[in-house]
DNA sequence: ACGTCTTCCTGGGCGC
DNA sequence: TGCGCCCAGGAAGACG
């Protein structure tokens, strides 16, 4: 999915175009990409004759807040994307669209789709705000304003010092909000931590480091309007700039841009990890 | 409570 | 060109 940076462009760029629109009609695809009905209508959760008067984000989540009160979490999984016109050159734009709103906003008017091809992704009504803020809170602090403070608290853990890897815990929504495979690995790389290294052994120093990394690369990747692999755009249609400026990501084998050792490949949480053995060692002294 | 592994889907890219 | 395989931006749920 779209990580941190991409679903913060695609919250800006609907803003811009939608704050303050009502939601003249619903059409939902797909029922079983909704959760979070029950003791509602399904029109009213899907919000339905409301205003949006905010959009919200925390670490990977977007929601949809109205003047009713109400709140829709879109969650866009690895393939989901949101959008605010049909890109009639691709016909592929029109398969998976799972739910479309019509909005209205004074003159202006429009749709915004849905589309999610692998489905891992999905739609969840809240009833009120602060039903938002207790989802909210379940998660992790979000990874865009994260503080060292916070990252070692994570480390350490409520019962002792953390024994995986760093990757996972920064892959771990419940602890931090927004990281995903591509930013864990540009993050590690520019505060030269090893992927692998157990998180508990992190030092206080490592963890303020690494700390600023994140903020740094999320925020400069969302200044590059994120990164585009095979399909993100933002809710305008705009790709993203910033997987030209990736250090590791994608970059198994080629040499290392800080000290020109070749890239590795390892599997860490399942997932590919790429890092500079020379510049990210695995033991510290 | 914690850490690891499987599984849910579709589609693009590659080798043959 | 076509087929089969592998891989992918995520994360819930099961298991030990």
């Amino acid at each position: 999915m779209p990580e941190l940076p991409e679903v913060e462009c695609i919250r800006l760029s609907l803003a811009q175009k939608m704050l303050g629109a009502r939601i003249l009609g619903v059409v939902l695809h797909r029922a079983d990409m909704l959760d979070g009905v029950m003791g509602t209508s399904r029109p009213d959760a899907l919000l339905k004759g409301q205003q949006i008067v905010e959009f919200k984000r925390h670490g990977k989540q977007l929601a949809l807040c109205t003047n009713s009160g109400r709140a829709l979490i879109i969650r866009l999984g690895m393939s989901g994307q949101l959008f605010l016109t049909h890109d009639n050159d691709r016909a592929s734009k029109h398969t998976h669209v799972h739910a479309v709103w019509r909005w209205q906003k004074k003159t202006r008017s429009g749709q915004l789709f849905f589309r999610d091809p692998r489905r891992f992704g999905g739609l969840q009504a809240l009833p009120d705000r602060d039903e938002l803020t207790a989802h909210f809170a379940q998660l992790g602090p979000d990874a865009l304003t994260i503080t060292r403070f916070q990252l070692a608290a994570a480390l350490k853990g409520a019962h002792g010092p953390r024994r995986s890897p760093i990757k996972s815990l920064l892959l771990d929504q419940q602890r931090l909000a927004g990281v995903g495979n591509i930013y864990a690995d540009e993050a590690l790389f520019r505060a030269k931590i090893a992927p692998m290294r157990e998180s508990g052994k992190l030092s206080a120093q490592d963890a303020r480091t690494l700390a600023t990394s994140i903020r740094a690369i999320l925020s400069d990747a969302i200044q590059s309007g994120g990164s585009t692999i095979r399909d993100y755009v933002n809710g305008s249609g705009a790709s993203g700039a910033f997987q030209q400026r990736h250090q590791v990501y994608g970059r198994a084998g080629e040499p290392c841009v800080r000290c020109n050792a070749v890239l590795k490949s390892t599997a860490i949480a399942q997932r590919t990890t790429v890092w500079c053995p020379a510049c990210q060692p695995v033991v510290v002294e």
